[in-house]
RNA sequence: GGUGGAGUCGCCUAGUGGCCGAGGGCGCACGCCUCGAAAGCGUGUGACGGUGCAAGCCGUCCGUGGGUUCAAAUCCCACCUCCACCGCCA
């Protein structure tokens, strides 16, 4: 949520905000709920402090005839409440000026380029590729738990453990500090971190419970710190996790997307910030460059994009694609994404700090992708060798003993 | 999963329908005292919302949400969480 102060002081600031992302929040009906809503509050809470009269113990008829006008006060300021925050919650955030106008991501800004592509070649795909070597399955993946999962077999779950060992011992290297965290939170965590309501056909729901499957573990750990209020010398708080991440993919079915790029089960290890708000645009720098130190590890060539409005998703304030090159698809292909979502999650969740004042502030998050099985998916696009084997990037080999090929022994299974 | 107990202002605690429409202690902050400190004494001590130019004022909050009542921390219902024991289990 954004500060609904702003609504009152400044509306032609919240219509432009949600004109300029595409919501179709009644903004005039917003102002007219939330000004009765005020005005009914005013009303309940005099008849309230009328009610603490003493005199009232004497006079019982009037205090039945105060009662039931306090009844019906209160019964309008109820449903007011909720028709003002069932639109007020699905406002969008606020975004700088310097936002790229777009509908999606064909829209986004190319920032820079690092690295040297290989040509483009079809007969690259990851997928073809770790059939052959037997270390990537997404048949049997089908064939067990339906279309949208795989498997990583042999050196290709050596190669997943790898990169997800390697990113977290960078990001603690960088001062965050990891957890392992629940894979299923409530309603309220999802609601919290913004991804209820906007995200709603993207969640695995628990049938007969208030859980879902986390999406993404930045739920669970921006969740760890929902209503409560931080100690000003923790933070920043930097956090770090790995994860698997579950995601129904509504409506992207039919896209073109091929082999295992985009499933509903992968797995992440994910970088988190908490901050004060004059430090989360520095933050955000601090993550993309461990994005981007992360992806030259690997070896891997990518862009940097600065993701436009239509695609930059309700929450968020601002916010960068790091793209990495599959040969296969010919194109680069996102496979991390960093946010700075300012204080629209602190406000949803109650996340607060005592600043230097003394006075109760909402702190910014960042939200960004540290490595996710789509790193492990260029690796096998980008370091194919002509034997069919994988050249492992040198950053990579401590983690596998040494090796230096993927797929060089006897295919497992 | 079953049975029993419990959740009050950072921590501990008083509390069985209206002197609690939240008292006390600890801690913390400030002041007095002191050469300085401790002790002692005094004052203060949260969150959220509304209202006002402002000092301020008003309201809400005793795990959460409902209900009973003129009036609820207190009575009733549901849920959440924690503790103990039993069962099961990596």
């Amino acid at each position: 949520m954004i500060d609904i102060a702003l609504l009152r002081t400044a509306p032609e600031l919240v219509r432009h905000v949600c004109h300029a992302k595409g919501s179709d929040v009644d903004v005039d009906k917003l102002i007219s709920l939330d000004s009765e809503l005020r005005s009914t509050q005013v009303h309940a809470e005099k008849l309230r402090a009328d009610q603490k009269n003493p005199s009232l113990r004497t006079d019982i008829e009037a205090a039945r005839a105060l009662k039931a006008e306090l009844q019906r006060a209160t019964d309008k300021l109820r449903t007011l409440q909720e028709e003002r925050d069932a639109l007020w919650v699905r406002v969008p955030n606020l975004f700088p000026d310097d936002t790229p106008p777009g509908d999606d991501d064909e829209d986004n800004v190319e920032l820079r380029r690092v690295g040297d592509p290989v040509p483009a070649d079809e007969a690259r795909a990851h997928d073809t590729i770790g059939s052959r070597l037997g270390i990537f399955d997404m048949a049997r993946g089908a064939e067990v738990a339906g279309s949208g999962f795989y498997y990583w077999k042999g050196d290709g779950a050596r190669l997943a453990w790898a990169i997800f060992s390697y990113a977290q011992d960078f990001l603690v290297g960088r001062g965050f500090s990891p957890m392992l965290t629940p894979l299923v939170a409530r309603e309220r965590t999802f609601f919290g971190t913004g991804y209820l309501p906007f995200f709603a056909d993207q969640l695995y729901r628990i049938a007969d419970t208030d859980l879902s499957l986390i999406g993404t573990s930045e739920q669970t750990l921006i969740g760890y710190y929902g209503d409560t209020i931080i100690d000003r010398a923790e933070l920043p708080i930097q956090v770090t996790a790995f994860s698997p991440c579950f995601r129904t993919e509504a409506g992207a079915a039919g896209r073109s997307n091929r082999g295992g790029y985009r499933v509903h089960q992968f797995h992440k290890v994910e970088q988190i910030v908490i901050c004060d708000p004059a430090e989360s645009e520095h933050w955000l720098d601090e993550c993309q460059r461990n994005v981007e130190e992360l992806l030259t590890g690997l070896e891997l060539p990518y862009r940097v994009v600065r993701v436009c409005l239509g695609d930059m998703g309700a929450p968020a304030y601002k916010k960068y694609d790091t793209e990495t090159w599959f040969p296969s698809f010919g194109a680069y292909r996102e496979t991390h994404s960093n946010t700075n979502l300012t204080d629209y999650q602190a406000r949803r969740f109650k996340i607060r700090f005592k600043n230097a004042d003394g006075k109760t502030v909402f702190p910014h998050t960042i939200s960004s992708t540290g490595i996710t099985d789509r790193a492990a998916l260029a690796i096998l696009e980008n370091h194919v060798q002509p034997d069919g084997t994988i050249a492992v990037p040198k950053a990579l080999r401590s983690y596998l003993g040494g090796q230096e090929r993927l797929g060089a022994g006897k295919p497992a299974v």
